[in-house]
DNA sequence: TTCATTTCTTAAACTAGTTTAAGGGTAGTA
DNA sequence: TACTACCCTTAAACTAGTTTAAGAAATGAA
């Protein structure tokens, strides 16, 4: 499996997005992250396993995903390019996480291991601060889905998904969509057509 | 206004349970913080303001609230406790918020402003490490809000807000957590009353 | 190219949650 | 003490979303 000299070379990008790095900071990085291709519908993590990897998305989409009690699945999040993926609770305190991982696109990542991600943490320690803002990112984020859920009928949180993330929105299954939404495909399916009708 | 010789001392304890504190850490600390008292309803941010705060609350409870376009309020989550409030985007960015902060009871918080966080971010760098560790947890409590909002029922979700949340659940009025879960009081009413009918 | 699987749609009957309206209980304040 | 504002409840009519079932359209593997 080739890739490029440099395998760290999206994650470095995604990195310099937030502060510059030097070359010795960048080979630490590369010694201690690997990289893998992953097909359609392959999972990553499912319910019981412990989490082993903070996962960074590097080409294609993938899904976490809960299952309820009566066995249905019920999409958390997506994870497209420069994004990233895990079970955090899981990872960090390594006991049986509940969620799966899995991707919907034949895709490509880059992982970390625990061991290997609190090593960089020791040794650079600027990887703090850079996941300490990611976090928050993506925190902001899911507080916005929140008010979206508890003030929002379906049609208009569908919209906002449409408006916010347009490159998800026109490459991922209606199904997959409506299980992020909180509601049924067929019910999505006659959002859809209201919102063509214009109401 | 007097509350002891150290009005940072909440703070430093809440931190401790991270990480270890030296003495000239904790002073660094103390001369950045301001502490205030809270009547019941007062508000600490209302939308279009900045917030200027990253508020820890000693005692009491806020919420943190969003209004529709029809002008009514959703809850997005309380804070008791040794816990944290504030609009991270509008406090980082200095750009007008779109959410509220108030004090359901009368309360008494820590607040530290922008600059004064940031300088102890450079003078303390272990605080990337722990704010990074308390937005993770955050993160994760946000992440099974999610997935019940979008997997459970109304009677479910208060449930678990039961369970997960007890010191609320009994401290807070019906409205207040009807809010929170994205419900009419009028339904959590009939919500209660199934649940002591045993439904 | 064909077959099998997944994905999307339609419609009817059903269930979950909202709205409106009215009334009762409680706490804080003049 | 009485007033006011707030909080909770009940019930009936309504609207939003689900379920079940059937079929059409698109996609992927052989």
């Amino acid at each position: 499996m080739y890739f490029s000299i440099m395998k760290s070379e999206p994650l470095i990008a995604h990195f310099k997005t937030y502060l510059p790095f030097e070359e010795a900071e960048i080979s630490l990085i590369e010694d201690r992250i690997s990289r893998r291709r992953l097909k359609r519908r392959e999972h990553i993590m499912v319910t019981g396993e412990i989490c082993r990897y903070y996962t960074f998305v590097v080409k294609g989409v993938l899904r976490l995903y809960g299952i309820d009690p009566t066995g249905k699945e019920h999409n958390i999040l997506f994870a497209a390019e420069n994004d990233w993926i895990s079970d955090i609770t899981s990872f960090h305190d390594t006991t049986p996480g509940v969620s799966n991982i899995q991707a919907i696109e034949p895709s490509e990542i880059i992982q970390i291991a625990q061991q290997d991600l609190y090593h960089l943490y020791l040794n650079i320690p600027k990887l703090d601060r850079i996941f300490k803002v990611i976090t928050e990112e993506k925190y902001v984020e899911l507080q916005n889905r929140v008010f979206q859920n508890i003030s929002s009928t379906a049609q208009q949180r569908y919209t906002y998904f449409h408006e916010k993330y347009p490159h998800l929105a026109t490459r991922l299954p209606n199904t997959q969509i409506a299980s992020y939404l909180g509601i049924t495909p067929e019910f999505l399916s006659t959002i859809r057509k209201e919102i063509i009708l214009g109401k």
